[in-house]
DNA sequence: ATCGATGCAAAACATTTGCATATTG
DNA sequence: CAATATGCAAATGTTTTGCATCGAT
């Protein structure tokens, strides 16, 4: 998948749908921020270019690009809200940071032996699998702890 | 922890708290239910001994124990409500089937060395991890396809 | 012109909270 | 008796949906 704008394009008039502005401008929002926002904080971009751009719009859109397989959903941690991550042709895993909330993406090979590992013992067939790390950020750890409190909100 | 009711005692005890007869109930159900139930299922059985005892009082003690450490709670998939794993001692995985929603939970040092090689590259400080497989139980694998789903529901 | 997409408001759903009452220690 | 926990109802926050209208093809 090179370009999700266009991959979307295709998706959509493959079916018969319709290009309109308001998706235009979600899909390279998303685009444009990397790591992986909420649907309010996609919105909050998004209105700043089109200010009468719904949430149920941007909600309906993700939604459909999901069902795709443009992009994938995810749940960190304790947050309450749905976080949108573009679908790279490859399984990765996360880490976020529990001072400053930010997300890495990183890839190890090794979950494919605890894949294998898992199989082996239970007899289960494994499809898919997400890791999540949680800790402090090589950037948050070099401030000193007063400093990293200030970002402790949420 | 041996016993999360005898523990859940002596924390209630310790801080002035009291024992009570929806709170045994609640605990006593957590702990015979294996796997990982969600508020309401957790209140569906409990309701069976008592009746009248409300929704809000199971989250609250829910939401008392995770803040003591004494369970864990954990969002699946795109499940959206909240499960609740009792705190076992180590760190330990899930695996989940997308055929009969089962969850197994499972052990696997490799998930160190991943910690280990990402805080080497990323600089981070890794504290907890959390790993979730997704795919076929044993148990559906061995049904017939079509059997399969009959169970393939919500 | 047609049919799909949008904006809006209301519904749905999970969870939390305020408060009067009941219960525990 | 005093303080804590409960039941209930209402509030909160997130996501979904029905519907009239708008707009892309």
């Amino acid at each position: 998948m090179t370009d999700l704008l266009e991959e979307t394009q295709i998706r959509i008039q493959s079916q018969g749908g319709r290009m309109t502005a308001q998706r235009r401008l979600i899909v390279e929002a998303l685009q444009g921020m990397q790591s992986h926002p909420t649907a309010e904080e996609l919105h909050a971009v998004v209105s700043r270019r089109d200010p009468s751009l719904h949430l149920s719009t941007v909600y309906r859109t993700l939604r459909w690009m999901e069902g795709e397989g443009l992009i994938n959903t995810r749940s960190f941690g304790n947050e309450r809200q749905d976080r949108f991550d573009p679908a790279h042709p490859s399984e990765h895993y996360h880490f976020k940071c529990n001072t400053c909330h930010s997300i890495q993406e990183f890839d190890s090979l090794l979950v494919n032996t605890i894949k294998a590992q898992f199989e082996l013992h239970s007899g289960a067939h494994v499809e898919t699998g997400s890791v999540v790390l949680y800790g402090t950020c090589a950037n948050c750890r070099s401030k000193s702890s007063d400093q990293c409190a200030d970002y402790d909100s949420q």
